[in-house]
RNA sequence: GGAGAGGUGGCUGAGUGGUUGAAAGCAGCGGUUUGCUAAACCGCGGUACUGGUUAAGGCCGGUACCGGGGGUUCGAAUCCCCCCCUCUCCGCCA
């Protein structure tokens, strides 16, 4: 969320941030509106409460002294009514511009380039080079099902296409990632390890921007008026929801979980395969830090997650996002591809981000600064990274001509020392 | 799921329908004392919204806030209703 005060105060800048995003500015009218009707209500009934109060007191006085109130009381009793049908007016005007206030994205940070969609992103670095081999490149799908650790048939017959189901090996490389990068973030980089919910309530999903925008990307328990968490970053930019954190910032904390989309509008697109699907596994990297230092921590957090695709030997290229193409939340952010060449295209695997105050904000998260004054922390947000279209990357970049793959080296210890998926009794 | 007990400031914990924004303690901040630290003593406090004023830090007001939401009342932390959460016991259960 916006700070009011920021829209009241530097209109012009506000609103050329959201049309470079092609944001509908028109809202920005309407807030100012209601905000400006609500304050004077405000004043109103404020001053209407002020007497009240002051006449209450003197009629405890009265009381006390032993004297007649009664005519006082008859005289307060209409003022009441007033100030309650004045409350409730104001409440009604205090609810349309919270809504309002919620629907609009945050203002994109004013170095980042600007453009419609992604075809405006910048190319900020690459590492190695994407892999050539000298025999036609098979897709993951070839791969991991002749080598039987990949199951997309009977994953569909039980849930449906978009379900991704790991065999043996499949597994048990699964399994290995999320060790090896939750043991990076902890062991070398200070991230804090928790293990979260995975259901949401819609407060938290407010929180971090997926509501109201994204309801309909999300699997939801009506029973119990839940939300299936499509990232861990809700869960853990959570955990200090409606806190002032009193531990020393900048805080970093990771969480390996399932995540949960129901990619409505979706179909058809990128659909061959694990590179788009319902439910995949990601370990997530949330930092909480002070603003001065936001845009420094995202350029940490951007490092933490390349380190895990270096440690695997995999290329991969970063894109910085333009305005078009940021999330609804942050005002920078940064996408990391890595190749893969049975797609012959980079697979998105992580998207850091910047959100600024615009998630503490919604959720109330604040800290004390060196003066101790109270203020929102910034937040951010990376993936470290997404297992599925890892995996993609390992299967196709680690391919031989006989459909084996070559495990990257760093996750041979996570793997009892296998260094090859082959099929079995080949 | 059933029964009971609770939810008060950064924390612990008092609280009679009427100067209670809220005792007390701890922590914190400022000061005095002091080679330094510690201790002791004195003093100060919250948050949000909002108005005025100031170049600004700030200063002076108003309103609201004692889990959340309704209600009774001239007036509610205090009384009533609904909901949420925590704890204890019982039941069920990986």
């Amino acid at each position: 969320m916006l700070d009011i005060k920021r829209i009241r105060e530097d209109r012009e800048v506000v609103q050329k941030g959201l049309e470079s995003r092609g944001a509908d500015t028109a809202v920005i009218e309407r807030v100012c509106a209601l905000d400006g009707k609500r304050r004077a209500m405000l004043a109103e009934v404020e001053t209407l409460k002020s007497e009240r109060n002051r006449a209450s007191k003197e009629i405890g006085q009265l009381k006390k002294d032993g004297k007649d109130i009664e005519k006082a009381r008859s005289a307060m009793r209409e003022l009441g009514d007033r100030i309650a049908e004045s409350d409730k007016q104001i409440r009604v005007v205090d609810e349309e511009l919270r809504a309002v206030m919620l629907t609009i994205p945050n203002v994109p940070h004013v170095g980042i380039p600007i453009g419609a969609d992604s075809k405006a992103n910048r190319f900020v670095r690459a590492y190695g080079e994407p892999k050539k081999f000298n025999f036609k490149a098979k897709t993951h799908v070839e791969l991991g099902e002749t080598l039987g650790i990949l199951d997309l048939t009977r994953a569909a017959r039980m849930s449906g296409a978009g379900f991704p189901l790991f065999v043996r090996e499949g597994a048990r490389l699964e399994r290995a990632l999320i060790n090896f990068m939750l043991d990076l973030h902890v062991k070398e980089h200070g991230y804090t390890e928790i293990a979260p919910p995975v259901l949401c309530n819609a407060a938290a999903m407010t929180g971090t921007g997926q509501l109201p925008k994204m309801a309909e990307d999300m699997y939801y328990l009506k029973e119990d008026n839940l939300y299936m968490i499509p990232t861990a970053e809700v869960p853990v930019t959570n955990y200090y929801m409606d806190e002032i954190i009193t531990e020393a910032l900048p805080l970093r904390m990771t969480a390996y979980t399932p995540c949960f989309r129901r990619e409505a509008g979706a179909a058809g697109k990128e659909t061959r395969g694990i590179i788009r699907v319902h439910q995949f596994d990601k370990v997530e990297m949330v930092k909480f830090v002070e603003p001065e230092t936001s845009y420094n921590e995202l350029e940490l957090l951007l490092g933490d997650a390349e380190d895990v695709l270096r440690r695997l030997g995999l290329p991969y290229r970063i894109m910085e996002l333009c305005t078009g193409d940021i999330s609804f939340a942050a005002a920078k952010c940064y996408d990391i591809e890595l190749w893969a060449p049975g797609q012959n295209d980079w697979l998105e695997v992580s998207s850091c981000s910047n959100f600024e105050d615009f998630q503490a904000r919604r959720i109330g998260i604040r800290y004390r600064d060196g003066k101790g004054r109270i203020r929102f922390v910034h937040t951010l947000n990376g993936s470290g990274v997404a297992l599925a279209r890892l995996l993609v990357a390992i299967l196709e970049n680690g391919q031989q001509e006989d459909g084996s793959i070559v495990l990257p080296e760093n996750i041979i210890p996570y793997m009892d020392g296998m260094k090859e998926i082959r099929k079995p009794g080949s």
